[in-house]
DNA sequence: TAAAAATACTCCATAGGTATTTTAT
DNA sequence: ATAAAATACCTATGGAGTATTTTTA
């Protein structure tokens, strides 16, 4: 049984009548009562009743047209599902980010612009560090992420740099610091540190470091957080003090200042990575709004 | 496009190898890759990301698999109605009768054997008169129906014949007759009899003159009454007194007493009449256990 | 008798087979 | 080097055409 009897069939029980079917399917009348007849056979049961004037279903005949209607339907439905899906219209993207990504008016208004051009297309969002995400790309858990560039990145991933973004301190509001507009990295040499695990991210930790030894100092004595919003809360809780990227004070957290740092300062850089060689259309449609600059970190 | 692709189709994308697949469809490889390839080409998009071992969906593949399994699913499900259908498994059954034999036990018998055979069949049942019952058969609006044998029926309907039914009286429990155990007719030539319109319920309101007459008297006055129902109800308000089939006398309305009739008393005859040259199985199926015998009136 | 479906037959398009080449790791 | 898909080419099944017969109201 092929979708040719179904649709063969589907048109002889609108005309009741074979002649008149077979002008609307585009055949002669001998080729569809053979057809028909065929298909007949394969069910053991007559589909229609043979009058003289035309025909009528039989009870088999008006059983069997509920399901083939649905057949032919769900046939010619796959079909427009897989075009819509090949033209990037429907279908799935993974996106991750780090924690101190989540507040990039970058990302957002990716997110925002994306799924107003692409409604029908599901996002699934992930927040994780650097390292999860970069795993998670590799083994196609992920499709897309916004992570922190650093040192050694695999060689079959694509990197789109984005605009290295200014870093600030963070104090709680009844540090000596926290009256003044702006700071030097000098003025945190004696300060507790609270930073992400050295682990997990790398990136920003490593910068953070780097910047202290040109300022002159190390930070003596460090703290870690395992997410952005808890180095925040550490600092409010008058745990230490921390560097974050600028967008990160959108956390309005009480009793914690922002302030703006003179002098040498770290920046934080994103990124944008995707599989090298991606076939996704999404992948290649998200990408396409990202505004920044291909090449490696 | 035809149901070959897509289960061709499902095969690689279960496979996710093209060969295999091949040997599970039995059939060779290449024949497989082009009617993929044609597949693809109908869609406009590929449907399989070609690796060197083996195969993977794209996600055009990935939206075409879901609607193309209810498509193969749906044809198969059709099949099996039309069989089920043509074994009489499944399918309505228009079942009318008229009110007075709606009490006669041979009917819900026969309703209750034919639903424990045919548990999926449904039976749509009416009630109404016979000369509507017989209409509706004609013109193809019921299948079956329990009718009162008149003298000029249709000769295009097939009659079985039930076995004849006695008929009782029926009084108002204050009439002096409640008292008796039976009457015969003659008892009865002054009552106001309560009987079904003469258009409608022809003949059994034939019998019951026919039979008056024999007895000696023509009922005097009448009142007519729309359904069985009625006409007991109209007893029991002493309006006058009636006669029924034995098996209404289950009707059982305080204020009303059913008596025997004893010497020239009438016939309650019932039949089953189907249109002749019936095709429908489920038709046969009933007609099958009615313990009635075939012939006119 | 006429309208419509079935049958008889012919033809060719195409599904499927075998042999081989190409591709990608 | 190897596994697997694509290509080339051939064969033959069966879908569709034309002409005609059968059916039934």
């Amino acid at each position: 049984m092929e979708l040719r009897h179904l649709r063969y069939f589907l048109t002889v029980a609108e005309e009741l009548n074979f002649s008149r079917a077979a002008l609307r399917l585009n055949i002669s009348q001998p080729p569809l009562s053979q057809q028909i007849k065929a298909l007949e056979a394969r069910i053991g049961a007559p589909l229609f009743r043979r009058l003289s004037h035309g025909v009528e279903l039989t009870s088999a005949g008006l059983a069997f047209q509920q399901e083939a209607y649905r057949a032919v339907e769900s046939a010619e439905k796959a079909v427009l599902a897989a075009q819509r899906a090949a033209r990037g219209v429907t279908g799935n993207l993974r996106l991750g980010f780090t924690s101190s990504a989540a507040f990039n008016p970058l990302l957002a208004a990716r997110i925002r612009d994306f799924q107003r051009e692409w409604p029908e297309v599901r996002l699934d969002l992930v927040e994780n560090n650097t390292l999860y995400l970069l795993e998670s790309l590799l083994e196609d858990r992920l499709d897309v992420i916004y992570m922190r560039p650093g040192i050694h990145q695999p060689d079959n991933i694509e990197l789109y740099r984005l605009p290295d973004e200014a870093m600030k301190v963070v104090v709680p509001a009844t540090h000596p610091l926290a009256q003044q507009k702006s700071v030097n990295l000098l003025q945190l040499k004696d300060e507790l540190f609270i930073l992400f695990p050295a682990a997990v991210g790398l990136t920003l930790f490593d910068e953070i470091m780097i910047c202290c030894r040109a300022a002159g100092f190390e930070p003596k004595r460090t703290q870690v957080a395992p997410q952005m919003s808890s180095v925040v809360n550490f600092v409010a809780a008058e745990m230490g003090v921390s560097l974050v990227p600028a967008s990160v004070s959108q956390i309005q957290v009480h009793n914690v200042r922002y302030l703006d740092i003179v002098g040498i300062s770290p920046l934080a850089r994103l990124a944008v990575a995707t599989r090298r060689h991606e076939p996704s259309i999404l992948v290649k449609h998200f990408v396409q709004g990202v505004s920044g600059k291909k090449g490696r970190a």
